[in-house]
DNA sequence: CTGAAAGCGCTTACAG
DNA sequence: CTGAAAGCGCTTACAG
């Protein structure tokens, strides 16, 4: 079956490698004749055409890359979807890389992609690093940012509002009567963690809570993070009475450790968490959350890198995010510390 | 940055492309003197080897497909992920597709992952048209099946016992004095889906248990079957104690459903759920369910894959699963239509 | 250890 | 509409 060329298929359907390739391509000038003869050699002989050399050629690939932080966190899974459906509508095939929250990784992968041709890149960067993604940026590649930007390197990009929703949030726990929040960051080295972390700052300040230090744990976006983080928070001698964590993965890494604590979510302590999964919609009490379209977010991609591809320029779009309140908070308990 | 190829290089360094070509792919029969000059010329250049061309001609890429059924599947995910680490370690980058649990994607991208001459694919067959899947396996490229099989195809496999757990299940609920079982199954495309249908029949039988055709409902391994199966078992007339679902997300789908209906699981119903997913760890009652290791099936298929490609012939590898006891599980009410 | 040359499997001006 | 020829960017016997 393989090691079937186009030669082979042009000598038994009689004509020249060239016309050959014309029908395979759909290229117009070619005779009903030669098309039947070249389709029927093709069937006979289980053609399949290399793309490697059909592309070295080319120049094109119709495949574009999507580099995300971490497969196991379902909004990225959920987003690595929904850009892979878009892509299929527009003729394009998505090859996923996974960085594992790690630069490194991210950096391996980013050199494959590059190495592998694909005609544009999506890329949620990790931030670290980034000796790989000002290459890709100077490179010409066609390539957006989704999720997360790099500040210094100017790419077309899809991002959330991650401004908005964490303030509803603190103004909800606010209105409930508390006066401590704990806050379990992302890193640092990504944008959204500084986002969501600056706008935790901004509104607790606006609701004039109490802006304890000790009130902020900083995580990975990973589950052990925010067990770790939220362990932290409520071994204080004066424990917060209300939760916010920054992602959908350390979020039920919190909820876990106060399961295993006996600590009664909604009643004992107030939990927000992030992302729309479907983990937090069964969960009782039903988890109040910041949510966030992963969908949109990763439709909206495609579609920017196909307008950059077909060489257009892009503005930036931002995704609303909102707070959705169900069960898990609830009235600060004044005074008592659990 | 782009355009600059190994010619360029050689120029720059003084050597010829020849020589270049040798100290990029380390290959012994370089001087000192030509190695540090190609490294410096490489590194003032920002040469990126082109893939396509590398392969083209060495016919290896160092790359290895992994077609998966669905990335929004929390055991697909966890099994992707341990899969690509376990690549990573023995100097292999994985490329994901999602088949999205449709054949026409499954081979839609097989096409696409063989174009890209990857070294070898892992994949989870669809069941259906196996056009494709027949080509691949008679291809000759190296290739292995992971968590689902087609009969008739052999190639070496990686999959969980799909009988054992289920039989547990089923004794277990048995035991608890459940007489009416509702199965939520997965396709009969699948051979997952037949296996533990399968398994399911089987254990009633020999647990003496009603064996009524309307307590058996068929899904597609998505959540939107689940619920819809959920639902169409709880409004029997006669209605079972008790449910299984074959999958993770069919199992959200019947949890979900529940709730909406406002049944108390463990109390009302009892619900076995099938995969070792956070969700149901964190939910409440806990769910019992039956388990098994995506990491190591993961882990596990790119060894075989090694393997394969290293011109072996790799066995089978069957994995265990088992019955984790939670607390969605309780005793039947006996007599007592909820 | 090194270089000139051929070739991997396609596509695409060019000429007819 | 068709074919001969050149070339995409590498690698690899071959000869030295």
């Amino acid at each position: 079956m393989r090691g079937v060329t186009i030669r082979d298929v042009a000598a038994r359907a009689g004509v020249s490698p060239a016309t050959a390739s014309r029908v395979l391509s759909g290229h117009p000038a070619t005779s009903v004749l030669s098309r039947e003869r070249v389709e029927q050699a093709v069937a006979e002989l289980g053609f399949r055409p290399n793309a490697q050399a059909r592309s070295l050629r080319s120049t094109r690939t119709s495949t574009i890359g999507l580099l995300i932080s971490d497969v196991r966190n379902p909004f990225f899974a959920d987003l690595a979807h929904a850009a892979e459906q878009q892509a299929l509508e527009l003729g394009l095939i998505t090859l996923l890389a996974n960085a594992n929250e790690s630069v490194e990784q991210q950096n391996r992968y980013l050199d494959v992609l590059l190495a592998q041709r694909v005609d544009g890149l999506i890329l949620v960067p990790q931030g670290g690093d980034n000796a790989n993604v000002e290459m890709l940026a100077s490179s010409g590649l066609p390539a957006v940012f989704v999720d997360r930007v790099i500040d210094d390197i100017d790419l077309p990009s899809v991002t959330a509002d991650n401004s908005s929703g964490m303030g509803e949030a603190v103004q909800h726990l606010a209105t409930l009567g508390h006066r401590r929040i704990g806050y379990i960051s992302g890193p640092r080295s990504a944008s959204t963690g500084r986002e969501r972390f600056a706008a935790f700052q901004a509104a607790t300040l606006d609701c004039g809570l109490e802006r304890d230090p000790e009130l902020v744990v900083f995580g990975d976006f990973q589950a052990g993070s925010g067990a770790a983080g939220a362990r932290q928070l409520l071994e204080l001698t004066n424990a917060p009475t209300a939760l916010i964590a920054a992602d959908g993965l350390m979020t039920m890494g919190a909820v876990r450790v106060c399961q295993e604590l006996g600590i009664r979510i909604g009643e004992d302590l107030s939990l927000v968490g992030y992302d729309d999964i479907d983990a937090f919609a069964i969960m009782r009490p039903a988890l109040t959350l910041i949510a966030q379209d992963a969908d949109e977010m990763g439709r909206t991609a495609v579609r920017l890198l196909h307008e950059v591809i077909a060489g257009q320029r892009p503005e930036p779009v931002v995704l609303p995010t909102r707070l959705m309140v169900r069960k898990s908070t609830g009235p600060a308990k004044t005074g008592v510390n659990r």
